[in-house]
Formats: structure tokens, C-alpha cells, sequence
DNA sequence: GCTCGAAATTTATCATACAAATGCACCGTG
DNA sequence: CACGGTGCATTTGTATGATAAATTTCGAGC
């Protein structure tokens, strides 16, 4: 699942510097010691300190060019959407500021998806649909039902058939994910979110993309009206 | 602009296996020659191929692992919104089936901006948007005309405030952008486009999110609906 | 037949050397 | 003094060869 491969040591660097950068201890603009030093200072050769910069020059986060060194690009050239950048955001962020942004995207993309999947779905793709949904009825406990909730989405998502909207819902998804605990999500909407999905499947049934739409977006207000009034309870957050 | 550095011979190297895999030359599965023979076959030495193969597996095309060899990973796990793969895969589309995913990603994602705008924007980035709108009426030929619509279309995103959705636009109107030459996306809309435009600056300047939404939607709707009509026609496509 | 371990293969990492690019200072010239 | 070209220094780019680590495979021993 996860994209940097932990194993490696070029990982590590790419970890390292990649985080320094997005939290902003590197700011853009700076330029990094020479790779001979570098190198010396993560304590790896040279050559593993090429390939993780070579990684995160693909993610648009620094630029390298021969006698002036390596330098921070500028955030709007980075690859804001690529999965680690996402994730060494996550990793650190006091504000939630980021969260909201992240949340505002998963409001436009659901409803979407929703209304293209019933545009376009096939038979298949509309079982996996209503399979996910009997697995939510028939969830005993709160994980069982996230869990069931998940795959809901997720069968809504391949049903629209485009990759570029799977591939963004996944990689917010996850983004979420390391910040709001599975079952703290869903499960205070255990008992009233359930009448939401049955409208969702029921308008990718009959192919009506306008009622789908709408029946997602509800059902996301409610989730998130739910989520605020849990916050000022008790806990929430995780990391 | 673009992301991988043609300069570079490794760069080389990368767009030719990124091409070769998105393409479905090579195929899911797949695992590649040997680093030492790849290396050969493609003129480089091993330590230029292999920093182009760390960088597609970042891309998640790929993934390497000691004596087994390097995989050709399944497509779900490709980053389809990285820059890099979504131009490899505009650079050798047959069918149109791509395109109309694209432009579904615009129809998505330019509403909900404008409704993001309307309701977040600054007064700064308020006079941006009327800036590039006071360039389209002053504009005098089709190119003068495209640039200033491309700049509007960017103000708007630069006020949601949302780095995620603006990165989000540029990756797919930079994708767009390989297959529409600009002058011919906008120049028949040049007559009746203005007024739509001029409703969703008014609706931003309100702070009116759902007229700024419509307004936007109804823009788009008739810029499609142009298209087609001219498709038709005459000339349309590039590559 | 099963388990455990040795061997073989491939990637991972390292060290070193050289090539290429490019900013910068220096020098010559008008 | 201003200006432009030219060589030098520095840093990344590339190549080569060697060693380490991982993991599959196969065989030996029980």
C-alpha cells in the first residue's frame, strides 16, 4: 500500500529529506549541501543518496543542476497529490486547516463518483455495489461495519469506470485516513447512515445520476454533522 | 513545466520504459531483463538505469526485489495522476475513451472550484479573477483570448485556496492541453463565452458558491457542446 | 516426504574515477 | 571604464567494478 518502500535505505533518505522539505524545515529556495556531504551526513553513499533525490525531483519537490546544487522548488511545483508527499503532510501538521482541504475534496469527488456510476455502471459493477451494502446490514460491530462501509465506496468508485477519479479518491482517502480512526468515522452513523446508502445504490440502479448525486452528498453532510458533534465530545484525532 | 528533464540521459530513460509500460508494450506482470543486460541494451550504465527505475517505481509502475527481478506492477497501483504517466499515456491514445475521462476530471473539478472561490476568496484573489477577465474582453485575436481564458480559469483555482484541487487542474488541463491546441478549444466560444465568465466573477465577488457552481457548469456545457459541433467539421486533435 | 540449510541469482549498496555543464572571475580590448 | 569573451573551479551526471544483502531454489539429511 504504502509508496516509499521502508526497507530500502535510499527509502529512509527519501523519508528523511522528503518529510524536511514538505514540513518546511527545508524551504524553498534553499539549496542542499553538495551530494559528496550529504551523502556522508545520512550516513549512505552517494550513489543511494542520487536515486532518493532523483525521487523526490519526480515529485517536483527539489531541482538539481550541475555547479549550482540541488534547491527546493517552489510548493506549487510540487506533486501535492502524490501519495508520500500527502503522507509526510499528514505526518506533521498541528493546523486543520489541512484536513479541511482534504475533506472539501473527498465532498467533491463522492458525489461525482456517485452520479458517473450511475451513468455508466455495469451489471457487475452494480452487484459489487449492492454486495458491499448487504455487508453493511449484515455488520455486527463497528469494525465489521467500517470495514463494509469502505468497500461501499469503493465498489461506487469502480463502478464510474475512471481510473484518474479511483486513483484521487484512494490517495485522499488514505490521506484521511491517518487522521480519523476507521471506526471513530462511522461508527456513530451506524444506525441512520445505512437509509443514505440504500438511496445511493438504488439510484445507480436505475441510472439516475442527478438522484444519486444528491443522495451522496447527504449522506456526507450527515456523516461530517455527526463527526463535529462527536468532536466536541470526546476523542478524535490520531498521530 | 514538464516533469521528467529531457536534458538528462537517465530522463531518457525513463520516459522510454514510463512510455513502454503505460502503453501496454510492456505488460502488468511482465518482470524486466536483468539490470546488468537492461542497462546494455539501453545504452546507459547501470547506475543511470537504476535511478530511472527508482523513479518509476515511485510512479508506482514498477517494483524491484532482489532476486526475483523488476515487476511490471498491476495498473491500479500506477500514480494515473502524476504528471509524467498521464502524458505518457496522451502520448499514444487511440481512442477517446481517455480524452472523455480527462474531461470528466474538468467537469468535476472547475464547478465545485468556482463554488470554493466564492466562498474563500480574498480580495486579492478576487482582483485576480477580474484582472484576467477585463484581458478577455480587451482581447483582439484568438490567442490573445486563450491565454487570458487559461489565466481566468487559474485565478479562480488560486482562490479556492486549495493547493490539492489547484494541483489536481493543472496535472489535467496540462494533459488536455496535448490533445486540444488552445486557439481551437476556445475560439469559436469567443462570441457568447464572455457573459458566462462574467456570471461567475460577479458570483465570486458575491460570495454566492451555487450561482458561481451553475455559472461555471453552464460555461463548460456550452465550451463541450461548441466543441462538438466543430469536431464535425474540421480539424480538432493533435498528439 | 519433510525440514532445514547451502548455493545461486538478482537487486542493494558502496567506492572511485572521469565527463559534462555552468557560474564566476579574470583578462584583454575597445 | 565598460564590455565581452575565455578559462577555471565546482558541482552534478555518468560509468565501472566490487561487495553486501535478500530470497528463491534445490538438494542433503533425517
Amino acid at each position: 500500500m504504502k509508496a516509499t518502500d521502508s526497507r530500502n535505505l535510499h527509502g529512509h533518505v527519501i523519508r528523511e529529506l522528503g518529510k524536511r522539505i514538505v514540513v518546511g524545515d527545508l524551504r524553498p529556495g534553499d539549496i542542499l549541501p553538495r551530494e559528496e556531504v550529504l551523502a556522508e551526513s545520512m550516513d549512505v553513499s552517494r550513489t543511494a543518496l542520487r536515486e532518493a533525490l532523483k525521487v523526490l525531483s519526480a515529485k517536483g519537490l527539489i531541482e538539481s543542476r550541475p555547479r549550482v546544487g540541488t534547491r527546493v522548488r517552489a510548493t506549487h511545483f510540487w506533486n501535492q497529490l502524490d501519495a508520500d508527499v500527502l503522507s509526510w503532510r499528514c505526518a506533521s501538521m498541528p493546523t486543520d486547516d489541512f484536513i479541511e482541504k482534504l475533506v472539501e475534496m473527498r465532498e467533491i469527488i463522492e458525489p461525482a463518483a456517485a452520479a458517473a456510476a450511475a451513468r455508466r455502471r455495469t451489471a457487475t459493477q452494480l452487484s459489487n455495489v449492492e454486495l458491499a451494502y448487504r455487508k453493511m446490514e449484515a455488520a455486527r460491530d463497528p469494525e465489521e461495519w467500517a470495514a463494509a462501509d469502505l468497500s461501499f465506496h469503493d465498489a461506487v468508485l469502480q463502478a464510474t469506470g475512471n481510473e484518474l477519479m479511483i486513483s484521487l479518491f484512494s490517495v485522499v482517502e488514505s490521506a484521511l485516513g491517518m487522521f480519523f480512526v476507521l471506526s471513530a468515522k462511522t461508527a456513530g452513523n451506524f444506525s441512520y447512515s445505512l437509509p443514505h446508502h440504500l438511496k445511493v445504490l438504488e439510484a445507480i440502479r436505475r441510472k439516475q445520476p442527478e438522484v444519486a448525486r444528491k443522495a451522496m452528498q447527504s449522506m456526507i453532510e450527515d456523516s461530517l454533522a455527526n463527526l463535529h458533534k462527536k468532536r466536541k465530545g470526546g476523542s478524535k484525532k490520531a498521530s
